[in-house]
DNA sequence: GTAATTGT
DNA sequence: ACAATTAC
């Protein structure tokens, strides 16, 4: 089975402007040096097939 | 500006 | 090599 790496996430896709639930292709931190920062998702469109990055929630695995 | 990541 | 992502 191909794996399915990470669960779903609310996403606004900008290209769609629509709001979709996606699972992230892949996840990393987006940290400056001695600060918090933020998870980012690489996420795709289904509706333009275009990749879009956006946060993912701070407890996502 | 900074952090990492990757499609373009 | 650049853009975009978040929020401090």
């Amino acid at each position: 089975m191909m794996p399915e790496k990470f669960p779903p996430v609310k996403v606004k896709d900008p290209s769609s402007g629509k709001e979709v639930e996606l699972s992230p292709i892949k996840v990393w931190t987006l940290a400056p040096k001695s600060r918090k920062g933020v998870k980012i998702g690489l996420f795709k469109s289904p509706e333009t097939g275009k990749f879009f990055r956006a946060k993912v929630p701070e407890n996502y695995p």
